[in-house]
DNA sequence: TAGAGAATTGCATTCGTATGCAATCGATAC
DNA sequence: GTATCGATTGCATACGAATGCAATTCTCTA
């Protein structure tokens, strides 16, 4: 660390040239002969010269880096979305500064640490932000992205699926099947998302003139959706259908109803799950779910993630995009 | 962008000192005595101020940044490597600069970014790194490790699973267990962990006399690896037994064996999987595995990087963790 | 060949913070 | 009350690259 490295004076004085000249060629827009250019990156190659973004961030006030807060990577939806994000990310030019909070953790500290990055836009994956914060990013006019999370506050943007709509189809759907006693398991008291789809469920149920039989937590984790399961099936009678808010969830549920209830799925127990990862469509769960569209919902976070660090000005938007029903096997159809 | 930010000389101002004492409040080892770190904080925070870790990591030349380069998100062994990851060093104070590739890509663009970004240290999960780059931070004594990837350059770090004798764990239980028709679904060709165990498994099979009954390459992903599965299976006699190179790639060769085959694991099949990610613990796979210490492979490369960067000297070193088998019930049982 | 205009080049300054050094302040000891 | 020593403070500069401006060179035309 504390060997001097190559600097654009090195380069400049090896190519008989000013420190300008140097900075010039390594800057798209800088005007510079053919002539000079040559010479200096023949100095450059020669002292193994790579421009400092550091010292560039810090005069051109611009850090072309994005900070993203995640939550759950153990959760395959959000790995892939972090996956997709990265590659657009990367390939627009910014960099990627990655925070890990836990699922209902505060995010405090992290976000203190972002305003001092100077990070030039925050992509929160599955995390949520208190208002103090997201009042600090629009007074320094850092644009915020959330992804399935909400926040009362209408200076960020967020992009989410159709939860509500989600959540209702399930409910109407397994109505529609027949089924007579729907179990719901919950995400987070905390999660917007969960709260949404719950809510959908529940309004198609009681449309139809339904009630929830019965509703447990599994904080979006595996090994919790078991306990919850387990907890939704102590009595008789069973509930003939569980949705789950995820499919994480989901698969807990069918793994820990066919391995400790002995009860197959869909004859016995159906579920839905929601977001349609990866598994959902694996042949031993075939799980009927809600599909968010991964790929919009990233292409749209980044849409305006990009948009607004451009324009320099924020315009908070929230986008719902349609989620779509994905019919496998893990419902009992009726008749 | 264009909006001035709130800068130390500000601070100064309103409090009434000069910059250096906001500069000392703000450093943990700066002098200064409570009545004006009073002064200041309350400046601050009437300001919203908030140091600009750019110019300070300009002066101080160190970013307090390390870049991990991860090859593979969706594969649930490497998104929770990261997540340990990216906990260890923030709770050491780093930050994390986020790079994907794609599993067998270069590295190029991405090890120039990363060259210039200043990054302090390197963390390659499962991705590659030329020679020429791994000489480059060795020049700029810049620590690199490498989890579960190997280099021809001594200058590197690596912390691997003993992936040998994993594979050779494998091998000789098929074989003590009365296997006979013993395949593999290998990774990639690029990589090093999979022609690890690979060694392992056919030494294993040749010290009792048995050889590889066929190999296929899955390249770490599903699809592939069910595909893998099928071109195994094309011909009578099925193989007894399938070792593959990872758990995600075994669960697919499960599925795939279940759904398309009508095989029952371990009735007609056998398989073993490397990894133990969670998944192979459900109770629908119950996978007998090999498993990586994650959480001492991602302790020991955070130990080695902060070591590292702290002595600001490179001292490489190799580090092979052992593998335990896992026994579960996806392998037949002699008699 | 001279002159006008465009293209290059170099100079000097700037970004926001940290820090060596010297000056100042305060407290303690006599 | 004064000398002394340590704790604070401010001044000035440095980090490495980008850029407005002026000086210079080049290019082309008449």
């Amino acid at each position: 660390m504390k060997r001097r490295s190559v600097t654009s004076y090195d380069v400049a004085r090896l190519a008989g040239v000013s420190q300008s000249a140097v900075s010039r060629c390594f800057s798209p827009k800088g005007s510079i002969s053919a002539k000079t250019r040559e010479k200096v990156l023949a100095a450059a190659r020669q002292l193994g010269y790579r421009p400092n973004t550091i010292a560039r961030s810090l005069i051109t006030r611009s850090s072309r880096t994005v900070a993203v807060v995640v939550s759950q990577l153990d959760n395959p939806f959000y790995a892939l979305t972090l996956a997709r994000a990265s590659r657009t990310f990367q390939s627009e030019g910014y960099h990627l500064l990655l925070f890990l909070v836990s699922a209902d953790g505060d995010t405090t500290d992290v976000m203190s640490e972002i305003l001092q990055s100077q990070a030039e836009g925050i992509l929160m994956l599955a995390a949520s932000l208190t208002t103090p914060f997201a009042q600090e990013c629009v007074d320094r006019s850092i644009p915020v992205v959330m992804i399935n999370r909400t926040v009362d506050f209408t200076g960020v943007s967020q992009v989410s699926s159709d939860n509500y709509h989600g959540g209702y189809w399930a409910g109407s759907y397994l109505v529609s099947q027949g089924h007579r006693r729907m179990a719901f398991i919950n995400g987070l008291v905390s999660s917007s998302t969960g709260a949404y789809r719950r809510r959908g469920f529940l309004d198609a149920l009681l449309s139809q003139g339904f009630s929830c039989w019965a509703e447990e937590y599994g904080e979006y984790h595996f090994d919790k959706a078991r306990e919850a399961t387990r907890r939704l099936f102590t009595k008789q009678p069973y509930p003939d259908a569980v949705f789950a808010a995820n499919d994480h969830m989901a698969i807990a549920a069918v793994e820990t109803l066919r391995a400790e209830f002995g009860l197959r799925i869909p004859e016995d127990v159906s579920v839905i799950g929601f977001d349609d990862t990866p598994l959902a469509a694996w042949p031993s769960y075939q799980l009927t779910t809600v599909r968010q569209p991964v790929e919009d919902m990233v292409a749209a976070a980044a849409e305006l993630l990009l948009g607004q660090m451009r324009e320099g000005k924020l315009s908070p938007v929230q986008r719902i995009l349609p989620v779509v029903p994905i019919l496998r096997g893990s419902v009992r159809q009726r008749g």
